[in-house]
DNA sequence: AATGAATGAGTGTTCATTCAT
DNA sequence: TATGAATGAACACTCATTCAT
């Protein structure tokens, strides 16, 4: 397919490592969306074509790897943050962004339960999740607790924990009721004056 | 077939049975407190003192032993709800009624999890839970619904599960504060004229 | 259903017993015909309706239960050897014979590996079997000897044997046409001169 | 993709692996030459000086480890019966074969009764024995039937179920005997004109 | 005598993690 | 650096057998 320099050894390997690492992290993404995020670390590396010493290798820790493979879709949600922000008033972007979220969180099977569950594999995780999306959702938070949409005090981290834990459900219906009964209850209909 | 006495004796030795099981529940209780609803069974035999054989034999399936254990427990948030409904506005009793269950569900690690996890272990849970806790809690937002200080149209089925789901963090302060959020979200400040 | 008399009641006991014996055999009967002869001890307890020390108290070890169960259709099987000898030519008797035999063991799942195991549980099995109906065929081994019609120097222990584990198999006319061929090897036509 | 040299290292460390397996099949032989084919996957680990996690590695059902234990050992005896084929006549290959059969499975304790048990682990293994013997054998009862030696219309699955199962007796003298005698109604004297 | 609760050894099986090559 | 073989702790579950009542 690609076309590569016939000498350049040294680079060879650069190119492999690159394609191994590509290779788990599409394994571990289907893995996760499959099995979760508990997936058996054999069955990842069976399905990168890649031994499984080379996953520990570059991912001692299972939070590492859980890490890895959301680490773009968890940047574009906090992206996505912000541009909400930029284009709709607080309310307004908070909810769409916790559409987002929602589904973000909702199509990685465990991932609610990993980030809550204390197992020190996944130890990690909530601080990565957090450190992320916490200031871009604070802002939106700040800025109608300005304006008086949204409800003032209650914390970027608690809102997309309990964001999180919502969504983790079977039924996308029935989560996004209650995500919505959750922004009713953070958010008020108009400015307040 | 025969006629036997009306006044029966149930069965001597039930002394040793009835230690035992209440060994068992109590082993479990702790063991699931410290250790989650998914610990292990030896563990939860060696804590109670007994063979192993001993609880297979009372509970067959895990989620019988996690029903058994949590049974007065839920039957008596169960009942707090008639209580409350008796005492209160809806919308009060529904808050007040929602504490209850945060402490019930915040103080079993693991309990919300294994409420959706759709692990076969626990597949009977969900319908236990609900079957006694909804019909109760239903009647609650059906009062509230009637006149008009709680959102109509939410299954009360939602209501716990949104709950549950809530209230299984590791700070309860912070938890409390999403459940006042959520319940916002569900209620308003006086009746609908 | 029986009458029985009100009074006498060390009577009583004695009928309890031999009610109780009874269920055991038929429940053993028919959960050995489902099961195998490795039947769970419980199961069988279960479905004699009485308590699993009874069973252990008639019958200590496994085998005696298992030789009580047959032990009827064994000495049937055994009287039948005699009748077809008193009216039948040896070689005919032994052909038919088989055939009660097959049916017997054919129909007791799990007999005949029993019968050979050398399991500790089973052990007293063979020599039950082989008191019971190597008289009878050694008579007619030995008429047929004498008569030319059968074969002689093979021991009706031998012959017992191996017709119990060629009637073993899960398909009857297979088993059947290889227990014939076994007799054809066993006698000839007709008698010899 | 990439270009390899054909003449291929096949990996190295194969050393310690292949050590292994060996001990694992050395292992399992005397564990199933003593204590059966249903001998515990722990007491062959442990014979082995192996994890038990390598023997599930390399044989994953139990019946994948019965057949490489028995496979050289098979392969012998159906090349066997080429052998006898090419040099004898029919009735006597076939007569010195079953003495082969007879040895491969006297010495192996309990496999008779896998192959006939119905239990799901050891399931493959009648579909791999009849598979590798059955052509052989079919050849030489063929044969017999051109000629008249043996009988014809007896397939040779159930020759080979018949021989396996009068084999698997604690006595080769006894078990050599009933063999003889279905060898006897198997085939005839001299062929048939 | 009958009951059935209790025991606990035994077995199959999975999987995270290490490490020799 | 990659590989994947090996390890062995862990766990669920079954069942023969004992024994207090």
């Amino acid at each position: 397919m690609t076309v590569e320099p016939a000498a350049a050894e040294p680079r060879r390997k650069r190119a492999d490592a690159v394609r191994n690492t590509e290779a788990v992290l599409q394994a571990a993404k289907s893995a996760f969306a499959e099995l979760g995020v508990d997936a058996p670390m054999r069955e990842i590396s069976a399905r990168a074509g890649v031994g499984i010493g080379t996953i520990y290798r570059h991912y001692p820790q299972r939070s590492d790897l859980i890490i890895a493979v959301f680490r773009r879709e968890l940047d574009a949600t906090a992206a996505e943050a912000d541009r909400l922000a930029a284009e709709h008033a607080p309310a307004e972007a908070l909810r769409r962004w916790a559409t987002s979220l929602a589904h973000f969180v909702g199509t990685k099977r465990g991932l609610a339960g990993a980030l809550h569950s204390g197992d020190p594999a996944y130890a990690p995780l909530p601080d990565q999740f957090i450190g992320v999306l916490a200031p871009k959702v604070q802002r939106i938070l700040d800025a109608g607790a300005a304006d008086g949409t949204i409800r003032a005090g209650v914390p970027a981290k608690d809102v997309i924990y309990a964001l999180s834990r919502l969504a983790d459900g079977r039924d996308d219906e029935q989560d996004g009721l209650m995500i919505g009964v959750l922004l009713d209850g953070l958010t008020t209909a108009s400015p307040q004056p």
